[in-house]
DNA sequence: TAATATTACGTATTACGTAAAGATT
DNA sequence: AATCTTTACGTAATACGTAATATTA
């Protein structure tokens, strides 16, 4: 089992609607079947009941379906969780002012920011009244 | 990501060595490494320190074990669960009993067993002193 | 040198798409 | 008849193994 029978059979079941379902997931419907049709040996059991053309879930389909939710939720939250651990790309901090104020004024605030966060680059710039 | 780079991340990182891993794993090494580099290039972080030749995690490899190990087990219980929706196997319960007792002597037991498993057939048998 | 990890490349598995058939409303 | 699902089959993507290279103790 691999996480793409559980997208396929999440979007399925959300939709009940074998075609519906693969124009969401971008695939072909008979992909779509098939991997439906392999997890469902896997696991020994139907997930829907196939008699009827319309597609209903199974109770064992039900009780599937928060698991499979549940592994593809914590699963991307993993995934994202990741990015926080990704050297974050080098920025810059643009800081403006006007003539009468000195760049002193700013110091304590810049160097608090800098410790804070030592990668970011600050940048100061005397700007014209007008902007 | 499929649950496989999972598999193999947390076998890599059990061993903290590629090739006790590849061989628990009964695939060859370089398969290892090659979804291990997928799944790194994925999450955008490095998982093991390879400067040294020795492996270990980072920390980001640390955090992101917590989820795969979690992943993998909440997986595999989802499927066991299923096993309790298929149709079981019909069964049979052989009682055995000797010649002073009657049978009506066990009728409220097979009363309560067979109703509680209607699908499970039972047979009755007397049997000699010997066995 | 020995042990391990990575890269290169050919092979085998398999997921996929297209086409055809079957089933249901 | 129309819509949907499944089966059949050829193709394309990719996971894998073998061999060669690189790196480290």
């Amino acid at each position: 089992m691999e996480l793409r029978h559980l997208r396929y059979f999440v979007t399925v079941a959300k939709e009940l609607n074998g075609s519906r379902a693969s124009a969401r997931l971008r695939i072909s419907q008979p992909a779509v079947s098939r991997q439906l049709r392999d997890l469902e040996e896997e696991l020994g059991v139907p997930l829907f009941h196939r008699g009827n053309s319309r597609l209903k879930l199974t109770p064992a389909g039900e009780a599937f379906l928060a698991h499979a939710r549940d592994l593809l939720r914590r699963s991307n939250e993993a995934v994202k969780e990741m990015t926080a651990f990704r050297p974050q790309a080098r920025r810059t901090l643009t800081v403006g002012y006007r003539a009468p104020w000195r760049v002193t004024t700013l110091t304590p605030a810049l160097r608090a920011f800098g410790q804070s966060s030592p990668e970011d680059e600050v940048v100061l710039r005397e700007m014209a009244p007008g902007g």
